[in-house]
DNA sequence: GCTTGACCTCAAGTTGACTTGAAGTCGTAG
DNA sequence: CTACGACTTCAAGTCAACTTGAGGTCAAGC
């Protein structure tokens, strides 16, 4: 049982973000002190795991979404595989970007986008995301997460 | 040369957007033939950029810091591999999730944050992110960018 | 027993990245 | 030559993800 500062603290999130995260229903508070929420140790994980989906490009609706609506992770695998796929093919986005940064690091051609070797990095990705039809993520998002 | 609806149409981005982007000064219009745009081909490739950039979790600001001033890459060699490098380190986090997510679809615990190996796989994350002083991006908006 | 500091609520403000809408301007096809 | 559709500007709206501020509560130390 630790309350909020300790939480902050120890998570390196502020206050004001956790009582926001609770609000949302992405995190819960497992009772009170008086006024003040007292939070479980397990909530420093979940709060790992939510930086690190942020970390990759996720909302925090998708977030949520991948714990279940009761609060604990509980999807079907084949969309845990699909979200895994997500990642894999992002990695290679940022692959990508890394290559063509540390490309242009180097490179002694005096504009990039003349440089034969930038744009045909450039022209890989289009094309690889041009043959992925639309990859929509369906954004359909209502007010409150947990409802 | 192109006008405002090929460039949406090929790059897929809304015109909304491309006059957005012009607006901050990511993307510029060559010219205009009467009121209407003129685009150079050019921005295609940027707009990949820009795209790339965006998935890799980087913010309109910190991709227009990545051409220079004057609209073309003009950045300090070792300023680029620090971004490499940062790239490199979201690279990790994503793989890391990626681990979990896939652990997670095959691991038969009851609860997984109960599972040991996700556990394990989640306190080696928060070893990393600790260990790293604050790596702060230093966000200072303005608000406009091309200023 | 009272002050202090860490918490509380609730409403409103902020930032980034766009989108939408109203009202206007073109150039080309019929 | 006029009507249409693709563009234009500019202001305002939206959404996510928070932060800030005003005013209030509480338990613990002096």
């Amino acid at each position: 049982m630790m309350d909020i500062g300790e939480v902050a603290e120890r998570s390196r999130v502020p206050p004001s973000t956790l009582r926001y995260y609770e609000e949302i229903g992405l995190i819960r508070s497992i009772s009170r002190h008086g006024l003040r929420r007292q939070f479980d140790a397990d909530v420093l994980l979940k709060l790992s795991l939510i930086e690190l989906g942020k970390t990759a490009g996720f909302s925090l609706t998708e977030i949520a979404g991948m714990f279940g609506k009761d609060g604990r992770p509980n999807i079907p695998r084949d969309q845990l595989h699909a979200k895994a796929d997500d990642l894999q093919r992002q990695m290679l986005d940022l692959r990508m970007l890394r290559d063509a940064l540390r490309h242009v690091a180097e490179c002694p051609a005096p504009s990039h986008l003349e440089c034969p070797t930038f744009r045909k990095l450039l022209k890989a990705e289009t094309r690889r995301r041009v043959t992925r039809p639309a990859s929509g993520s369906g954004r359909r998002g209502s007010s409150r997460l947990g409802e």
